[in-house]
DNA sequence: TAGAGCCTGGACAACGTTGTCAGATGCGGG
DNA sequence: CCCGCATCTGACAACGTTGTCCAGGCTCTA
């Protein structure tokens, strides 16, 4: 065992390697360790003589203050946390930018994870990031139930919802217009002559894929269109099964001529299935996606704003902190049709 | 001065919005504080029947251990720091899940930020994550000299460059091979028939792009072509200039036949400036970008292996941690280039 | 020149946790 | 029946910072 405990005594004697305190620095320029902590904070009442002191033995000791402490005794750590479902999905990249953009501007720093879609691990995350005493937090939803994060609201965290509700507890939220952007986009599939319109969507237990099929459903109706089964896959998300709803729904007795896809992953690889076939079908995806406009033909989009999501979502967080902010609200924000072509090619029937 | 007054008393009234601790746990358990601490870290020597009284009573009370604390108490926060340049950009989202993936795996969380490619809050970042007492650090660096953070890491912080390398300081990095891969890619393209070929890059104070550049001109020279000025176009970033810069070397007395860009940004912009033109156009990028297979032609790129760099750093952060590591490295990863057709196309003289 | 008032500086406690160490309790053996 | 040992528990200090409060020295005025 003698290796375990050289390991041991090797961390515990780490201690940050022996940073110098406040209490150093006050030794060394000869004054009380208040005074210290006034240059440090730029609080008044420190003669400039003094300060110079105390600046130059910061300075040569290489002092930073530990803010671990400061925490500890103020309370507050000006940092605020993101759960994110995915760090690799374009679309969460606006997306946290923005909420650190805002964080930036109220002198906060910001502290992420992703969940990878696992709700265990999301609440993990979560709960790490209140441990760290984060003064608020704003997440993606992997799970759908959120009570744990009751006594974390009690106690002040402020807490945002994005892109998806919370699940059993009232909680800010800040999300797109899901119904209304597929609604939207299947309309407008409809109004180019289309009737057969296939979608394939992410499993209807997350809130913005339910959304967007009830969506679809609407504005089928609002035809007058009813929607066979064959064309509606849910619950697909790997390009593989993907590829392969999409495949079934072109072929067969009755094929659609037209597919909206429920998100961009879905979108990506319907254009790579539709750019093996002669045939032209009608593609608009929910999700912008890099490039779209360059294909041919481009590739029409409901966009969701994501950064707005973002700043949106990050504006409410500190407006709770202000105390400004009293109800929770279910905010939504708009989508917006971009036409580049796929979703205007007329009915190949 | 009142509302002055009044607002600082309303923050430090807050107080964690007054969370239960320890004490409050050991008093409704009727423990001692300390048994309440080994319960919550599992550490041995309480009876299983005290164990389940401190239990229910940190359930009653919704306790959360205090990490600022225990940070302070300890001297090791699990956490590191990341600081990369750009949230958005799509490399760095596969880049920071990898070192997200490995530090999860070490029990550590992930801190992070963008410096926006400026030195200045590149350094105030990297300090406020040391003044957080974040065990190490990945930096993406926007700036050339990194003594800033001499003090940090003789005080044991452990430092790893990803990217880019380090300025005036000796530390570990991991880079991919910049050289190597524009010197393939241009060659590429002479192997193909080019002759005149144009390089666009970022400014030559950002080490890749020297690098890059470094191996467009050691490619043309090694084929014997000497390189006219107006080929190459340094310091450009912004979709307008690229634009013009791509159109400049297109026309003219002495046309390119072939363009090397610099970076994916670069290349998106060339990919639209030549979709515009009638003439084919060869074209290599460095960086992969997202959908260059579904493009006609394809888009050829030199890509880097972000996932392996963030995960390679991370790694090499941790063994810091460790003590397995003891010099400074530069670790240089491969690129790959990935022919899709671009890269192919003759020159059209 | 003495006293009032202001300005600067420092001693001390507290924040919530963990490590140390000693006390209490229970059990078995002499 | 008592002692020793093992096991479990708790009192206390310490981590580095900030807020409170007081002491001492200065200036300005009467």
């Amino acid at each position: 065992m003698p290796e375990t405990i050289r390991r041991a005594d090797n961390l515990s004697g780490t201690r940050y390697g022996n940073r110098p305190t406040m209490k150093d620095v006050a030794a060394r320029a000869g004054v009380g360790l208040k005074t210290v902590s006034r240059v440090v904070n730029g609080e008044p009442g420190v003669t400039p003589e003094t300060e110079r002191r105390v600046q130059d033995a910061i300075e040569a000791l290489g002092f930073r203050r530990n803010d671990s402490a400061r925490v500890l005794r103020k309370g507050r750590t000006a940092s605020i946390g993101l759960v994110l479902e995915d760090l690799a999905d374009p679309f969460y990249g606006p997306l946290s930018r923005a909420v650190e953009e805002v964080a930036r501007a109220h002198g906060a720093l910001l502290i992420n994870g992703s969940s990878a879609e696992d709700p265990d691990r999301e609440q993990e995350l979560a709960l790490a990031l209140c441990a760290r005493r984060v003064d608020g937090l704003v997440i993606i939803p992997a799970g759908d139930d959120h009570r744990y994060l009751e006594p974390e609201i009690r106690a002040g965290v402020a807490t945002v919802f994005v892109d998806r509700p919370a699940g059993r507890i009232d909680a800010d939220c800040v999300l797109s217009d899901n119904y209304g952007g597929a609604l939207g986009g299947v309309a407008h599939l409809i109004a180019h002559g289309h009737r057969r319109i296939g979608f394939i969507g992410d499993m209807p237990r997350i809130h913005t894929a339910a959304e967007r099929l009830r969506g679809y459903r609407a504005a089928m109706e609002d035809a007058g269109i009813p929607v066979a089964d064959a064309w509606t896959s849910l619950g697909v998300t790997d390009p593989e099964r993907v590829r392969r709803a999409a495949e079934e729904m072109l072929s067969g007795p009755d094929p659609v001529t037209a597919i909206f896809a429920g998100n961009n992953r879905v979108t990506v690889t319907v254009i790579r299935v539709l750019a093996e076939r002669n045939r032209p079908v009608a593609l608009v995806g929910f999700d912008d996606i890099e490039l779209a406009d360059l294909l041919r033909p481009g590739i029409t989009v409901v966009a969701q704003d994501a950064a707005a999501i973002g700043s949106t979502a990050a504006d409410r967080l500190f407006r709770q902190l202000d105390g400004t902010l009293v109800a929770p609200e279910r905010i939504q924000l708009p989508t917006r049709l971009i036409t580049r072509g796929s979703g205007e090619l007329p009915p190949a029937d």
